[in-house]
DNA sequence: AGAAATTAATAACTATGAAGCATCAATTAG
DNA sequence: CTAATTGATGCTTCATAGTTATTAATTTCT
C-alpha cells in the first residue's frame, strides 16, 4: 500500500457523510470539492470497500460507509478524550503522587499539607506510606516515592530538602507524675528517672539532637528502652516504665494517660523536612511543591 | 495549528515508546532518524506536552507519555478491529437481511433456504416477517425489506423476480371425509361441497389460478368463507365447514385432524417466487442470491 | 585523560502527494 | 433542448515528510 489512511481522511468522509454533498462538505472542511473527492476515493482504495454510491447528482452511503461513520465517529471521540487527559497528565492536574512519612509526620501533614492540595487538584490520587528517613531517601533515589517527611539534615546528591515544619521538644510524663507546667522549671529535675527514646538508628541526627538536650541540662539519662514509634513510647510512659521527649506536634491525636511539658527554654529544635528527587519530573509533583511555597 | 496530528505520528511515537531509543524505532519504522525525532517533536508541539525526556544517551517516557502509549495503543487496535468489521460488513459476511414472506412460504423457505446461508454466512443477522404479496413490494421499494417470498407474477419496475420453488396443489379435507386418495379420481367429485379459500386480495393471480382448476373441473365452486392464512382455513376443514385447496407444501408443519389429497393430474401449479429491488446493494442481499444460485 | 563510539538534534535538500484551478461528463429541472 | 447542478479528471503548485550530511553531547574504551 502507498498511501496510509490518515485522520485526516476520517474526517474527511465523516464531513461528506453527513453532509451527502461533496461541494458542501468541501466548503465546511475548507478545501476544494476536487481534492475531497480524490481524499474520499484514496480513503476507498485504501480500505478496498466503497463508501459512497455516488453518481453526479446522488451520494448515498453504503451499507459499510453507515457502519464506518457511526464507528469512526466516536473513535474519533475517543481520540479527543485520550489527548484531553494526556495533557491533565502533563499538567499535573491528573495523576499520582506517592509519599512517605516518618511517623511522627502524621499529625502535621497528613491534617495540614494534604487537605490543601487535594482541594486544588481532586483528581490527584494519594498513596501514602508511613517509612522511616534512610527508607524515603532510597525510595526517591530509585523513584519509588515522589515526596518525603523526614527528620534528617544531610541528604544524597540529586535529593532536594526544605524544612516544612519547626517543631520544640515536650517532656512526656505519666498523668499522675509530681511534675507539671507550673512546677516544672529545668529538665534536670528528672534527671534520676529512666528515659525512653526513638532508637538512634531510626535517625542519628534526631538522636544525637536529643542527647544534646540532656547534655546541656547537665546529666546523661538512664535509658530503660529503645522503641521506633510514639504510640509505644506513650504506652510505656503510661505504665510508668520511664518518660520521654518527643517533638511537640506528637501530642496531637492519641488519648493515653500521659501528660506533655513543653520545653520553651531550650535551643533544640526539630524540624520536619520534605524531600524529593529533583530529577523526579512528575507533573504533580511540581504543582505540589508550588502549592505549598516551596518552589 | 498548522500541522495536524496523523495516526503516522501515533505510530512513530508507539514505536519510539517502545524501543526508547530514536534510531532502533526509525529502523523498524523504516524511515531515517533524524525524520522521527522531527515527527515527534511536531507531535510534542502540536500537543503541547513533552513525551519523551530526552539528551543525546537517553530516552524515557515521561508521565503523559506512559499514558498516552497505553491509551494511543489500543486505540489503534480498536481503529483495525472498526476498518476489519467495516470490510465484513461490505463484502456481506456482517449485516443484515431483512426478509418478508407469505404465510404460505413459511414451510418452505424457513427450513430449506436460511439454514444453507446461515451456514455460509453466521454473522449475519436475519429479521422475519410474514407480510402479504403487497405488502412485501412496498417495502421493497421503500429499502425497508432485502427479501421478499411472494405467490405473484408481475412486479413494478426496480423489482427482480425469479422462481424459487414450484409447487402442486392438494385438495385438504376432514380426516373421516369419504374420499381419499385412492378412491378420488377428480375434483369434480367434491363439486357440491362448500370450500373455503384465500381471500382474492391476498393475491389476485393467485386466486385466479385456483379459480381456473375449478373452472377446468367444470364447476363453479360454493364458497362458504375467504381467509388469510393457512391454519384458520384447516381449522375450518377440520370442523366440518368445508373443503379446501392450497399448496402441497403447506400440508407440513400443522398438526390438524385434516389430510391433503395432491391433484396431480391438472396443470396448474403455484410458484413461490423471491423478489428484491434491484438497487438494493446490502452485500447480504447479494450473497443470499449467490447462495441460492439466483445470480 | 584523551580518543573513539554512540545517539539525538539540526541544517539543507529532495520528492511525494495534498490541495487548487480549470474543465469534463452525467444527470436533473425547467 | 437548454441551463444548472454536481462529482470526477487532468494538470499544476506548494507544503512538508523524509533523506543525507553534520553537529553536539555523552559515554565507553584505551
Amino acid at each position: 500500500m502507498k498511501h496510509q489512511l490518515e485522520i485526516r481522511h476520517f474526517k474527511y468522509f465523516l464531513a461528506v457523510a453527513e453532509e451527502l454533498h461533496f461541494r458542501k462538505a468541501a466548503d465546511r472542511l475548507f478545501i476544494s470539492q476536487p481534492g475531497l473527492s480524490r481524499q474520499i476515493k484514496q480513503m476507498e482504495n485504501e480500505l478496498g470497500i466503497i463508501l459512497f454510491e455516488r453518481n453526479s447528482r446522488k451520494v448515498k452511503l453504503t451499507a459499510a460507509g453507515v457502519f464506518l461513520q457511526e464507528e469512526l465517529k466516536s473513535h474519533l471521540q475517543n481520540l479527543d478524550n485520550i489527548l484531553n487527559r494526556a495533557n491533565h497528565i502533563s499538567s499535573g492536574l491528573q495523576g499520582k503522587l506517592k509519599l512517605g512519612y516518618v511517623g511522627s509526620a502524621m499529625h502535621g501533614i497528613i491534617p495540614e499539607l494534604l487537605p490543601k492540595f487535594k482541594d486544588k487538584y481532586p483528581e490527584v490520587v494519594f498513596s501514602l506510606s508511613e517509612m522511616d528517613n534512610k527508607a524515603q531517601i532510597k525510595s526517591l533515589l530509585d523513584h519509588n516515592l515522589d515526596i518525603g517527611f523526614v527528620r534528617i539534615e544531610r541528604v544524597p546528591r540529586n535529593i532536594e530538602i526544605r524544612p516544612i515544619f519547626n517543631d520544640t521538644f515536650s517532656l512526656v510524663l505519666p498523668k499522675n507524675h509530681v511534675l507539671n507546667s507550673s512546677n516544672f522549671k529545668e529538665l534536670n529535675q528528672v534527671k534520676d528517672e529512666p528515659f525512653i527514646l526513638f532508637e538512634g538508628t531510626y535517625s542519628n541526627s534526631y538522636y544525637e539532637k536529643v542527647m544534646q538536650i540532656f547534655d546541656d541540662s547537665g546529666f546523661i539519662p538512664l535509658v530503660s528502652h529503645y522503641t521506633v514509634n510514639a504510640s509505644s513510647i506513650y504506652r510505656l510512659v503510661e505504665n510508668n516504665f520511664g518518660l520521654s521527649i518527643v517533638p511537640t506536634s506528637l501530642k496531637r491525636g492519641y488519648d493515653m494517660d500521659i501528660k506533655f511539658i513543653e520545653l520553651k527554654n531550650i535551643t533544640q529544635r526539630t524540624t520536619l523536612r520534605i524531600v524529593w528527587n529533583s530529577q523526579n519530573s512528575n507533573p504533580v509533583l511540581t504543582n505540589f511543591l508550588k502549592v505549598n511555597n516551596i518552589l
